[in-house]
DNA sequence: GTATACTGTGAATACGTATTCTCCGGCTGG
DNA sequence: CCAGCCGGAGAATACGTATTCACAGTATAC
């Protein structure tokens, strides 16, 4: 039922290998012949099996994107949304398509990920999340698979691409000091993710260089998993003053629990989270967040990958980081706006 | 480099046959042979590759999730989120994997399916945005490829699971006016689309019941976008008292429109909007929000969609519609909470 | 004029797997 | 004891494409 190249030749009364010809573009085919084939192409709607081509080609034009499950992003952070969302514009004009490849968490990832680069389901892989100590970075490197980090490759020679995550949290850090607010808390992601782990480190430098003290709560992603830890970091008898948040869909968490305190943004809180996405428009006095390039971060990671799927020859790794700035809004102003 | 079957047979001294027998499990191999040869696979570590599986068994594994762009949701819409992290979820434990097919909107989109349909790069389509004269499901079905529609169907005979939005917009609408709202407007999504055609369709029944004006405006996706026609709406001399809005998403950038124009929620204007998501806890009163069980829509569409990519046999189009119900927070009570 | 290079085409092959076909040996039933 | 069967294994084939190999025909050079 289905057309194939072998019912193009027949019609156009030229073999097979003709038509692969016509179809690849390069190669030379007298023109009277080649317009036959593209009549009879275009009269039987004829379109290659993507399945065969894969198997001759040894390509099958899927990128895949390496997500964590159940615990990982994509229940309602919007950095993953943008995320997909930029990977497919950058898809667009290319002829690769976007895979989601869900991995379990602990020690069976290296499993997954092992059947992922063996059966060779995609050309390439997109990974985030990265950890401290990222055992999946070796794995894929050891057998030559493409593949980019968005993260911290924390020391790995890999190609990554990363936001200023400690640039970051020194910003988010030094524009609450500097509006007035003393006792700085940072609400972070769990333990090891090196996006939180980095803007950490950035928040400690300008706690420490305030001769403050650093206070760190972890939490589990999304937003009620962060008001439940802000319930009990701003009822404690030692409550901090600002709060640097992990990202918005977190922050919201922090509004949702300083509400229920009775404490008032942006006096008796100050507010700066990260990605600066519209969710900061929702907070009645703004919430200032710091901007994430993410358009630059897909853009810098998808052409790297396609480089690296595409050339067979070895390309030095290397370590990219996209700048960010601080977007402020009212959450951070005493004063209640005044800039 | 790569490890084959052929491989695992000259180190198992079988033949390829046997090896992919074995594989397949339900093959009748003698004990010690396929001892043998799970012992070559295990030690030389070997997986199937998926793209001459692929051509050979002619399907790819794979299910296409088609995603307008770039107007389509995906933005940011919580909606989409949680679809596609639900589908992940439903196909963990199936072989399939799931793949973000971008289609173009307008009349290049059925290129676009004819494509997708021709090249069988996916085994199955699950299709999102349901249009009123949606031309994709004739063109899909004529090449009897297995699809399931989320979404209204709109008499078209095709597999489809839809919330029941029509009551949503019913109930959404009537809690309004039980609670004393009389002006009563809708924010809908852009004209043609089916979720927002259904609620608005409920919502002029109970309009017409309690004899009242229907007021509807038509947004596109997103928070500043609807922000911007409820600056409109409220702003204007015969401004609503009360508002129906499409998504949680939307109903963010309608509070944030109030409170530039310093319209008190629920006081001066009441809310209610469906999804039900996490955003619906920063409103300060909480908004009031149509519970959708997107698990359950997500769960029959995946399991009608593999039924029919399995087995070859016609199946019988069917309709199934999920039901909802009204999630009452403060946004909708006038006097503030008492219910 | 023949020898050589070149050009475009068809024939043949390979990619790695699943499945059908073939064949061999042992079993059953009379 | 032999005909017929059956279970299990290898050989062969097909899936649809891209590419190499072989070859005829023409053009170029001396």
């Amino acid at each position: 039922m289905r057309v194939t190249q072998q019912d193009i030749a027949r019609f156009a009364q030229v073999s097979q290998a003709t038509v692969s010809r016509v179809l690849a573009g390069d190669g030379r085919v007298e023109p009277d012949i080649r317009q036959k084939v593209l009549e009879a192409i275009e009269q039987h709607n004829y379109q290659p099996d993507v399945r065969a081509r894969s198997l001759r080609t040894q390509s099958t034009g899927l990128i895949g994107l390496a997500v964590k499950r159940p615990h990982g992003g994509l229940d309602g952070d919007p950095f993953y949304t943008s995320l997909i969302s930029e990977i497919l514009d950058g898809l667009e004009d290319t002829e690769y398509h976007l895979c989601i490849e869900t991995v379990p968490e602990g020690p069976d990832q290296f499993e997954a990920y092992d059947e992922l680069l063996r059966t060779r389901r995609v050309d390439g892989l997109v990974l985030v999340e990265s950890e401290a100590d990222d055992e999946r970075l070796e794995l894929l490197q050891r057998d030559r698979f493409p593949f980019v980090l968005i993260g911290n490759p924390m020391g790995h020679r890999v190609w990554s691409v990363d936001n200023d995550n400690v640039y970051a949290g020194q910003i988010a850090t030094q524009h609450l000091f500097e509006s007035g607010y003393r006792k700085v808390g940072f609400i972070a992601g769990r333990h090891g993710v090196t996006v939180s782990e980095d803007r950490i480190e950035g928040y400690t430098r300008i706690v420490n260089q305030f001769e403050s003290e650093p206070m760190v709560w972890h939490s589990d992603f999304g937003l009620e998993a962060a008001r439940d830890v802000a319930l009990l970091a701003l009822s404690g008898k030692d409550a901090p003053e600002a709060m640097v948040v992990l990202d918005d869909y977190m922050a919201m968490g922090v509004v949702v629990a300083s509400r229920m305190l009775g404490i008032r943004i942006p006096q008796d809180l100050g507010l700066v989270s990260f990605n600066d996405s519209n969710l900061c428009l929702v907070l009645e006095c703004g919430l200032s967040s710091v901007s994430l390039d993410i358009p630059r971060l897909v853009r810098t990671a998808l052409s790297t990958l396609l480089h690296l799927t595409g050339s067979k020859e070895l390309v030095e790794p290397k370590r990219v980081v996209v700048p960010c700035f601080l977007r402020v809004r009212g959450s951070s102003i005493r004063t209640g706006g005044l800039l």
